[in-house]
DNA sequence: CCAAAATTTAAACAAGTGTTTAAATTATTT
DNA sequence: AAATAATTTAAACACTTGTTTAAATTTTGG
């Protein structure tokens, strides 16, 4: 008969919470079953192994990591404007979900996870028709000579980074939590408009 | 009588092995007395516990993971050589520890970490006058009106975040490592430029 | 309502964990 | 060389790990 849905969503969300705060390692199957209120068994039974649930949640973590891009990139705005709508959007999401990033490249970093990113994780960004865009707007010379790649690199370090650098920061500087979302907010707007700077070639007729 | 140095040299280069590629949680001290070629009580009799070995490996992790800002720091350049150079010498320093800011944010992130940074490891670099050397320059109208955890954050971001992403970059635009490492030395000159054009300001009778 | 199926539980499993014990070996000192 | 101290080892400790078993309970369909 049909599975009690809201069973196998209690032990996704459990895992979820558990795995991202603790790592792969740093969780037990017991830690988890706690945080649902249940036993370890009923883990397996719905999932097959404590494996099988954490590339459950992985892949659940990457989609949402990545989503937030998809949503800007489709957008019939200038690349100009993408840009400074991905810094936005990514860094109001990094609020909601600040231990994305440290999970993400964590997991990757120690193999936690099965196979390579599938393609249907990045197809949808390349049909977007982002590249394309951008490679125009570099062949009008409206943007630098510079590589998609170092673009996103240099995207990625600024947005991502400074989500996993709170502890270091905060030791580093001596400052609060409250002073570091301050700093944050402070860096999203400096990364704007030093990247839109750096991108972007000004027009000097206009 | 004397303690053989060179054992208790050989265990530590090895937890630092294996600490480093596998984090706290996913290692164990069996791991680490096999990269020794020895058996476990050896650990404990050299260094209490796994614990007290992860803090010795990690607050060495720590000291050379700031040390390379210090040399920099401490010479007499300008301020804008001092940041062109940091940037370089972080760069062919990571380059060669290339797990260590994983590392470092990995451990502090899941508070494996004993006490928070003793002011041993911060003292050098205020010591330096870096800090007094950075508002000097604000004052005097060389350097744009932003605050010394900005920039730090900023430079944290470009030059620790290309090594922790390797794997997600490779990965998400399918690449080789050879690839990226030439991503990484064009990312370093990208954000030389960029960071030095937007942070000083520049002087037109010059 | 009642049998069949699905869900949940408690208990046990073997293997792995960090740590300790005590014996064995090696090095040092007298 | 004998006695003492330092080092290394193998084995055991108590506990946690992920997984499985089988029984108990709840839900479902006829």
């Amino acid at each position: 008969m049909k599975i009690d849905q809201s069973t196998e969503e209690k032990i996704k969300a459990a895992a979820k919470k558990v795995f991202m705060t603790k790592g792969f390692d740093g969780s037990s199957v017991r830690d988890i079953a706690k945080e649902v209120g249940s036993n370890v068994a009923l883990l397996n039974y719905y999932f097959r192994s404590k494996e099988k649930l954490f590339e459950l949640i992985f892949e659940g973590a990457m989609s949402d990591f990545l989503q937030s891009m998809i949503a800007v990139f489709s957008s019939d705005l200038s690349l100009k404007e993408k840009v400074e709508q991905l810094i936005d959007k990514e860094f109001s999401f990094f609020l909601e979900h600040p231990e994305l990033p440290m999970f993400i490249l964590q997991s990757l970093h120690q193999n936690k996870t099965g196979a390579p990113m599938p393609s249907h994780f990045l197809e949808p960004i390349a049909n977007t028709g982002i590249f394309e865009q951008f490679e125009r707007a570099k062949a009008q010379g409206e943007v630098r000579d510079i590589s998609i790649r170092n673009v996103t690199l240099l995207l990625m370090s600024n947005v991502h980074y400074p989500f996993m650098s709170k502890k270091l920061t905060m030791q580093f500087h001596g400052i609060s939590a409250e002073a570091f979302d301050e700093d944050l907010k402070k860096h999203k707007e400096i990364i704007k408009e030093l990247i839109t700077n750096y991108l972007f070639i000004s027009n000097p007729k206009a």
